[in-house]
DNA sequence: AGCCAAACGTA
DNA sequence: CGTACGTTTGGCTG
């Protein structure tokens, strides 16, 4: 289709790319050191060069919008007058992005009163005729309509700018179903919500197309709009003066007298020092580098200047073996550098080889067992040498299997990028190479244009580690450095142990379980059914809803998103006002099928050994602690006789005489007591007395003995409610108390414990003006919406800053221990192994003979994992399953 | 097949 | 109108 002898001119609508590069990196990642934000010219520009190595134009222009008004909101002022205020952050980028351009010799088209989307068209009409082909990039679906077989349209995908998706007509009609030209007239039809241009009710895209192509156009639909039959046609002929409108507005004018045709955009060699001055300005270091190397291969107005001398030039990789490997290791650790390391594996786990990286130089070694110059290599890998890798745990595994222990970790990148944003999920090293270096690594998908390139190899991707590493440790704060190399990195190679040990289950006693358990399920079914007269499908709330609301005619509980609620504690709430005996039934079926549905979860996840294992994710939770996968073992009931059933098939392993369990009393009050020093706390926790117990004493002003078992729930719960932000109003909800009693219930609380309420409120305070929280180990958690001007974002944001310190200083302390737990088994040469960890406990295979010494251990290095204001009592319990030790 | 909301298990 | 998670299910969309 394209025609390499012909020139290609290539137009692109800067303002919707840039503001599309705005949302897709992150705000915070680029700013200068005097405070510009960048990210939006980041993102802009690291596309644009791709772009131009990829295709080469011999014309380039970019268009821009010059205020959001134009002849259509004139036309029709409604016209995307719901758009959300520009960002302050976006908007002062948009010169700077302008002055960058310029200094790259590429010229910037404006035009009053039009739209850029209006420039684009009419560039694309004169680079046509002029015999050109046309790439128009756009984030603007309405210049589909551009596309023909001069004209390709490169849209961004939704995540973000840095791929596009290359529409030509073929494209077009596979992804939509119809010509280029007739895309508006779909669009028409279906509106456009962002523009606040409403279209047809009912009428979606399928709808749009299917009439499109079965009436020959919108026109002729328009024309014959009687013969569409049902509710939609009722809908089309009521409303079809949106779609008539729509087509008028989203029509792209292609004749728009500009200053500048196609052939004035020539591309021209770049003014080098004034791009160093600009991006050196920005501070964009690599960017810079790109762009030099793009004006060296077109020629540049700055002769003298070479890109030869590029550090961060990615390294062509090398293959090593033998006495090379040996040479080149010795070489590189000679000054004690940091190498990047990354294991490879195959898909079932083999190992295939190993990619090493220093600064400037990355070699491949294939893996070959017992080769006898990888002596070195495997020395190097268990030394103390510095090594940055790329979610290493994986990775300790495989090398586990051929007998290596990996020592030296001193950087990875997956958990430095945790502490560093600890609410983003793992999207993959590719993604965080973009994240943090603006560069893009990712795999060759045909459909991805900008990325071009290979696969990362395991070689390159060890050298991009280094580099992300090295980006990331200098962003992360002193505290957040230290919680990754004293807590999180020595963490890895413990956990991946516990993951490969995994834990004994009672695999028969699941299935005796699971079969009563659905004996009982169908019986429940059976008399819930005969209750209402008929079967439903009692898993299902939308059905539910039918039975109890609109056949029952019940009153309505809390509503959601659905209708209404058909939760446990609605339907209590349903059985205690109606009587009707079907809620009973359900609520037990409920609580069966859920036990059952965990015991088959579980049985699925059951080794040929008999033993379960789990995942343990570092950057799970925002707050420091650990979240468990495939299967979760964090969450195995332990509320109910039923669900302790399931407990106690965890059992202790083949080899060892018991399983032991630890956990940490009340940790999070005692977290409380050290934050606030409390005097009267801290004295509670002192003074050895059920705390619950002493609390209500002071409150309700009785002897601790007096203290009745109501008051001590009312405490209780008070004092866990505390530490998430509770109101008076949950609290009275939860204890089912009218509101003013629980409002007192709080006063009299803080009356004695004042210390506390301070505590919490400076706690919000001044995460507010400090943008983050911060544990007692200076693990760090930022909180962008506490000065949100939306309040539920903003009320939301404070309850999670109140907790952040007290639910992440636990997990800290937890970790510690299970360090300090690893390093004594080990010296002092204890067979036992640690299994599980579950937030404040910690589980363990004893081995024969060592019960004793292992609950003085385990004892000790979790007591002492921290010292605060108050002891860390340690409850340690012993039994042949989890629900025996735990008693 | 992929996504969302609801529901519910844990600390 | 209490924090932090993960998993399953039903129901919808493609």
């Amino acid at each position: 289709m394209t025609d390499p002898t012909k020139p290609t001119l290539l137009i692109v609508d800067g303002h919707s790319l840039a503001y599309r590069a705005f949302f897709a990196l992150p705000v915070d990642s680029f700013v200068t050191r005097d405070g510009q934000h960048t990210n939006a010219i980041h993102g802009f520009l690291s596309m644009l060069i791709s772009l131009l190595g990829k295709e080469q134009p011999t014309h380039l222009a970019i268009a821009f919008d010059i205020s959001r008004f134009s002849f259509r909101t004139r036309e029709y002022p409604e016209y995307k007058a719901t758009r959300d205020e520009t960002p302050s952050e976006f908007k002062g980028q948009v010169p700077l992005l302008q002055e960058a351009l310029a200094a790259m010799g590429i010229p910037t088209v404006t035009k009053e009163d039009f739209e850029a989307d209006d420039i684009l068209a009419t560039f694309a009409r004169q680079g046509r005729e002029a015999g050109m082909n046309v790439l128009v990039v756009s984030g603007d679906r309405d210049t589909i309509q551009l596309v023909n077989d001069d004209v390709t349209l490169l849209y961004p995908s939704v995540r973000g700018v840095s791929e596009l998706k290359r529409y030509d007509p073929a494209a077009v009609m596979e992804r939509y179903g119809i010509r280029p030209e007739q895309y508006p007239e779909i669009a028409a039809l279906v509106g456009e919500t962002s523009d606040n241009l409403p279209g047809v009710p009912k009428v979606g895209e399928k709808t749009a197309v299917k009439w499109i192509n079965q009436f020959g156009g919108l026109e002729a639909l328009l024309e014959r709009a009687d013969e569409v039959t049902g509710k939609v046609g009722e809908s089309l002929r009521e409303h079809r003066g949106n779609a008539e409108r729509n087509r008028r507005l989203n029509r792209l004018v292609d004749d728009v007298e500009l200053p500048i045709g196609p052939n004035d955009v020539e591309r021209r060699p770049m003014d080098t020092s004034a791009v160093r001055e600009v991006f050196g300005r920005l501070q964009f270091r690599t960017l810079l580098e790109r762009v030099l190397k793009v004006a060296a291969s077109e020629g540049s107005t700055d002769a003298g200047e070479t890109v030869e001398d590029v550090g961060t030039a990615v390294p062509t990789v090398r293959e090593l073996v033998d006495e090379e490997l040996a040479t080149w290791l010795a070489k590189a650790t000679a000054d004690g550098a940091r190498l990047g390391l990354q294991v490879s594996l195959g898909a079932d786990g083999a190992l295939h080889g190993f990619g090493l990286a220093a600064a400037k130089d990355s070699v491949w070694v294939p893996w070959g067992a017992h080769r006898p110059d990888y002596e070195a290599f495997e020395a190097w890998i268990a030394s103390d040498a510095p090594k940055v890798v790329v979610d290493a745990k994986p990775q300790i595994k495989a090398l586990r299997a051929i007998g290596v222990e990996l020592g030296g970790l001193a950087s990875d990148t997956r958990i430095a990028g945790h502490l560093l944003n600890p609410g983003q999920p793992w999207k993959g090293f590719e993604q965080q190479v973009y994240d943090s270096l603006g560069e893009t690594v990712s795999a060759g998908d045909p459909n991805q244009l900008v990325p071009a390139e290979e696969p990362l190899s395991p070689a390159t991707r060890a050298w991009y580690a280094l580099r992300v590493a090295e980006q990331l440790d200098g962003r992360l704060s002193a505290g957040s450095l230290r919680v990754l190399r004293d807590i999180e990195l020595p963490l890895v190679a413990v956990l991946a142990a516990m993951e490969q040990d995994g834990i004994a289950v009672d695999g028969e006693g699941l299935a005796e379980q699971r079969a009563a358990l659905t004996l009982r399920i169908d019986d429940l079914a059976r008399r819930a059914y005969a209750e209402i007269g008929h079967e439903v499908n009692l898993g299902s709330p939308k059905q539910l809803q039918q039975v109890l609301f609109e056949e029952l005619s019940m009153p309505k509980t809390r509503a959601n998103k659905t209708g209404y609620s058909t939760d446990a504690a609605a339907l209590a709430d349903l059985r205690d006002k109606t009587e009707h005996p079907f809620l009973s039934l359900l609520l037990e079926h409920r609580d069966a099928a859920k036990l059952r549905q965990i015991i088959e979860t579980l049985e699925k996840t059951v080794g040929d050994d008999g033993r379960i294992r789990t995942s343990y994710d570092q950057g799970g939770a925002s707050t420091g602690r650990l979240s468990s996968t495939e299967p979760n073992l964090q969450n195995i009931p332990v509320k109910t006789e039923d669900g302790r059933r399931i407990r106690s098939a965890f059992r202790a392993g083949e080899h060892a005489e018991a399983l032991l369990t630890a956990d940490y009393s009340q940790i999070e009050m005692r977290i409380m007591a050290h934050l606030s020093q409390d005097a009267g706390l801290i004295e509670a926790f002192n003074a050895g007395e059920d705390l619950h117990r002493f609390v209500g004493a002071r409150i309700f002003h009785v002897e601790p003995a007096d203290v009745t078992p109501l008051q001590r729930t009312k405490v209780k719960a008070m004092s866990y409610g505390l530490a998430y932000g509770l109101s008076a109003f949950g609290l009275s909800k939860q204890l089912r108390i009218e509101t003013g009693e629980a409002k007192q219930l709080m006063e009299d609380y803080f009356a004695r414990f004042g210390a506390v309420r301070e505590y919490l409120r400076g706690v919000v305070g001044k995460a507010k003006e400090d943008g983050y929280t911060e544990t007692i180990f200076g693990r760090r958690r930022p909180f962008p919406d506490l000065n949100s001007s939306n309040r539920v974002l903003r009320e939301n944001a404070e309850r999670a800053a109140l907790n952040a310190p007290i639910q992440g200083s636990a997990a800290d302390i937890v970790k510690v221990a299970m360090l300090g737990v690893d390093r004594a088994l080990r010296e002092e040469g204890l067979a036992s192994r640690m299994l599980l960890q579950v937030h404040d406990e910690l589980l363990f295979d004893v081995a024969p003979g060592e019960t004793e010494a292992l609950t003085v251990l385990v004892r000790r290095e979790m007591a002492g994992a921290a010292a605060l204001a108050v002891p860390l009592d340690v409850q340690v319990g012993t039994g042949e399953n989890w629900d025996r030790a735990a008693h």
